[in-house]
DNA sequence: GTTCACCCTGAACACCGTTCAGGTAGGCCC
DNA sequence: GGGCCTACCTGAACGGTGTTCAGGGTGAAC
């Protein structure tokens, strides 16, 4: 059989979801396409860059455009909608994490984050800054909560050091913190340029 | 010569400095105590362990005192000592993050935020909140910074994708969007007990 | 009918983390 | 002094891992 490029990427995603990262493996991919492993690079450079395309895919499918009038909803809507895309799939804050870790992909939410922003009245400068504070804050957060989720699932660590009961409303409180300080900051930006002006 | 687990875990960090986290193997480690692989596991249950034992002995070493009166200060000391501590060391904002990850432990600095958030007026029960995601902004923008720094050391992506040219400057202007979220939610809750009382 | 690009095989290389039976040195107790 | 027990280590292996490379087949294009 003749496999493209796009079959070892959903493949692949197909494989992390059933079995997890750590038993996402090149020899592993290989049988699941009923090929050898060494057959995969032809498709793919290596291990790292098939991940963050396997990263970059499961974003993709995870994304849903951000359709409120106010700016404030509209970067809790993609905030939200990545924590959902990442918690859709076993390990997948970890794989994405470690992708963006090593620079190679997966900050396509980024860029979603800073056009939310857009018309927020933070200066310009400060509108990479802002994306990023939520971003980290977002991938961070989804990160340390499904590993407890699945280390819970997997039976080890029946307590719960997460400091909370409802992880989904810890993500959004702190997401309102966040919110908080960045529509106080447009506010007294606004507040500048008007006296300015 | 008799080697007590201190010295695996300081060696191991040694090694991580010169070397970088991919090099840092329990092979490479054994050979610079001039010791057999095998002998590690006399100190130190498995790999997973030893680098959870690694992380806490860095940020153990990075650790300073919050001193400042004011709450506000105290979070960004601890913040900036935490990103100070990470980029101290080749890799170490990558080390401590998939530590956190995996749950093994590298949670030393959320307590200290904790700490520091005392007396803020935040409610109770935002305090863990508010700790979450300072951290989880200060770890993930330092991964990314030291990412960029390293492979920008090493020749690779001499341009800049990462929006600034002074990550410094990025990162506290990030801090203090998040610290600004924190004083207005403190603010409000003053305000709220205030009229209450 | 030949050429050429694409997709793959088979075999190997150099590692990796980990286990386990066994060995040696030093302190403690009778 | 002799026995024992513990701490620390060796040597050898096991079953994996990502990756490379020469070569083989197959189908479309010219």
């Amino acid at each position: 059989m003749v496999h493209a490029r796009s079959d070892v990427v959903s493949t692949a995603l197909r494989v992390l979801d059933a079995h997890g990262l750590a038993d996402l493996t090149m020899r592993r991919l290989a049988a699941e396409l009923d090929v050898r492993p060494s057959a995969l690079y032809h498709h793919v450079a290596d291990k790292q860059t098939l991940l963050a395309a396997v990263a970059d895919e499961l974003l993709a499918r995870g994304r849903r455009p951000a359709t409120a009038h106010a700016w404030p909803d509209r970067v809790r809507e993609v905030a939200v909608g990545l924590r959902d895309a990442l918690l859709a799939w076993t390990d997948g804050a970890e794989l994405v994490g470690t992708v963006v870790g090593f620079g190679l992909g997966g900050t396509a939410p980024l860029r979603d984050l800073e056009e939310a922003l857009a018309g927020s009245g933070l200066p310009d400068d400060l509108v990479p800054v802002a994306a990023r504070t939520v971003w980290h804050f977002t991938l961070g957060h989804t990160w340390e909560e499904q590993t407890h989720l699945q280390a819970g699932a997997a039976g080890a660590i029946p307590d719960e050091p997460l400091g909370t009961r409802d992880p989904g409303a810890a993500f959004t409180a702190g997401l309102e913190l966040v919110l908080d300080g960045l529509r106080a900051r447009a506010d007294r930006s606004t507040d500048r340029s008007l006296t300015a002006g």
